[in-house]
DNA sequence: AGGCTAATGGCAGCCACTGACAGTTGACGA
DNA sequence: TCGTCAACTGTCAGTGGCTGCCATTAGCCT
């Protein structure tokens, strides 16, 4: 049994990211103040600074718990599994599951929404991509253990998230640019994509 | 013969460009302030705003030129190449070439030092990914025209560009976090990173 | 009930950045 | 050569993100 104070803040800060996912969607990002988003939650803007680190965060927290379930999928997976495979699969499933983690904090849909306001906003993809990298560190350190290899010694680890990481920012930002964008789509995208990355790197593309 | 006023100009953005590298690789990016760029070069803080549209814009703008030559290396590169290879001939010819861009502003030394700043500060390192994602979409539909496909319609390209892009993102940070880092140490791990790509996507790794 | 501590609010201040306006200086034709 | 025009610059005032500090409030625990 969680305390009093404990829910309180819990819930201080789903109604701040509840109000900035709202907010941003509809007047933008930059049209939005901190003091705007604080005032809809009725707390100073002080108190918005203590929940999150800045405007940003507040932006890409949701995303976060998305993440942290991707990461968490890779650490399960089955030893034997290719590396590759192991962080396809964990994907698709973070696809899959992502309705019963985001719809506890804000309609998916207002998710969905949000995943554009970041890809278009300058800053925000900026931080965005930055946060990606550091994913991209934890998942080499992962799968170098679960292979048995020198993270530092062997660059492969590294450069197969990096080309898996790069693929996957090709599929989101191909998926936020379409008219029907939903969850079975992004789906889709990231079969069809990470499929033809191999024909990506032949000779000549010519000859289909 | 370019006229008085021009040249001026010229001068003031270098100054500026010097001043703001000198101070970041000695005090750090966020222990500069703007004013004291402009005070090191004694503009007002506004001139400064004229001449580079944020703090971040003048500690990227030299890794700008180099950017800029690779992508017009890309572009004269033969039609006949495949793909990967025009990109790893222009990285190394980039590479190769670079202190002649660099040194016209400032000493190669203090742009390699600056290098590391940007890598180690958040804010810069998000900025900086977020210009490499809109080199890769330049690229991208460079390529696509090259080859002679829709960039649209076919993923390749931008998969492709990706997947580069990616790979040599992780060869930046290894070399950056050396003790010996210069420009033929550059050379080798790209050449050497780009080797291992096809490796790391195979089933495991154990069996080297 | 009352002391302890976490959480909050308010305030002052720094810094990045911008718009508006006025002053200065190079460009260029008469 | 000079005067006009346009480009460049400085100053000032203001906004917004963000932080440190201190006083106040409110949940926790004995």
């Amino acid at each position: 049994m969680e305390t009093l104070r404990e829910r309180k803040k819990q819930r201080t800060r789903e109604a701040l990211l509840r109000a900035a996912a709202e907010l941003f969607t509809t007047r933008g990002y930059e049209g939005t103040t901190v003091d705007d988003i604080a005032e809809a939650v009725d707390v100073s803007q002080r108190t918005f600074f203590r929940y999150f680190a800045g405007k940003e965060e507040a932006a890409l927290a949701l995303q976060g718990l998305v993440v942290t379930r991707f990461v968490q999928a890779v650490r399960e997976r089955p030893a034997g599994e290719a590396p590759m495979e192991a962080l396809r699969q964990s994907v698709l499933q973070g696809w899959a599951t992502l309705h019963e983690v985001i719809e506890a904090v804000v309609p998916v849909e207002l998710y969905l929404r949000l995943y554009r306001v970041v890809e278009s906003t300058p800053v925000l993809l900026a931080a965005h991509l930055r946060r990606s990298e550091e994913i991209e560190e934890t998942l080499a350190r992962l799968l170098a253990e679960r292979e048995g290899v020198d993270v530092d010694a062997d660059p492969r680890p590294r450069l197969a998230v990096a080309v898996f990481g790069g693929v996957m920012r090709v599929t989101e930002r191909q998926w936020v640019a379409r008219e029907d964008f939903g969850l079975e789509e992004m789906r889709a995208l990231t079969v069809s994509y990470l499929e033809q990355v191999g024909p990506a790197l032949t000779e000549n593309w010519r000859t289909r």
